[in-house]
DNA sequence: AAGCTGTCCTGAAAGC
DNA sequence: TGCTTTCAGGACAGCT
């Protein structure tokens, strides 16, 4: 499922080819996640300006309003030269004069939004309440303690909300924990500013290594040129359900926390 | 306000 | 073998 890293390794394979294309039409297939929010007709002409990420979604700057792409757990989006007929799961072909850009998503979890503007509703709406952005200059200590402070939530179901720190899908909220030595259901309130600077510091090794070696997570993700990821990254924790834990040898265990499957290892993480 | 739960969808895997 | 059931997952809506 396309978490952080693989969003930012799939807006790097298109953004440059993109920017400056001029949109001739989208051509939507089954329905998405949300409608689109305005006719095709209000996108034919646009210039692309660019692509940026903001947590999982892509805000695709056009010369009036943004375009925002999310890929739900399974999508993919590629920028083809010549497209062919769509499949039975391509659901959104973005045509311009430098090649189709199309969203491919088995599960319809993914959307393609029209916002009129970076303070638009809709873009309120969706993008309004994301938290601190996980490997820009703003993720500091302060200001993630800060945002633990006040919920006295599970970590781990803080971590996955958004709203503190966006980008960290269940995959990567167990590896982060495991890394950091905390125990998935501790309140995040109740974790000590030494330990929420190793969770920080966790958070951003373990997305930026995913980022360096161009996502990792599933096996059905690509980029845009259609590349799969060269290698999947291995986890320490995640799916290794009774598997001895790769720093003391204790069984991982799993539990649920909020209809999701977490993985720990019982005597390293408190 | 914060924290729950339900919901969307479909492929894969498990169960019978 | 083939059918049915269960599960996974991101993130919003709506309720407490």
């Amino acid at each position: 499922m396309p978490e952080l890293p693989e969003v930012e390794v799939t807006r790097r394979s298109f953004a440059d080819r993109i920017a400056g294309a001029t949109i001739r039409a989208l051509q939507l297939g089954k329905p998405l996640r949300w409608p689109l929010g305005c006719e095709s007709i209000t996108l034919a002409g646009q210039r692309v300006l660019g692509v940026r990420r903001r947590g999982k979604y892509l805000l695709m700057d056009l010369e009036r309003g943004v375009l925002l792409w999310h890929l739900g757990m399974s999508g993919s989006l590629r920028l083809l030269e010549v497209a062919g007929a769509p499949g039975p799961h391509d659901h959104a072909d973005l045509v311009t004069d430098r090649g189709v850009l199309r969203l491919h998503d088995p599960r319809r979890f993914g959307a393609v939004v029209f916002a009129p503007g970076q303070d638009s509703a809709v873009a309120q709406r969706l993008l309004g309440r994301l938290g601190l952005e996980p490997l820009e200059a703003g993720f500091t200590l302060a200001a993630f303690a800060d945002g633990l402070r006040q919920r006295r939530a599970p970590i781990k179901q803080v971590l996955l909300a958004g709203d503190v720190v966006v980008g960290v899908g269940n995959i990567y909220a167990s590896e982060a924990l495991f890394l950091a030595g905390i125990h998935p259901t501790r309140a995040a309130s109740r974790i000590g500013r030494e330990r929420v600077e190793r969770l920080r510091q966790a958070i951003v090794s373990v997305l930026a290594r995913a980022v360096e070696l161009g996502g990792s997570t599933l096996r059905d993700f690509s980029n845009a040129q259609g590349e799969t990821g060269h290698f999947q990254l291995s986890a320490s924790v995640y799916d290794r359900e009774g598997q001895p834990c790769p720093r003391c040898r204790a069984a991982i265990r799993r539990i649920v926390q909020g209809q999701r499957s977490t993985y720990y290892c019982p005597q390293c993480q408190t």
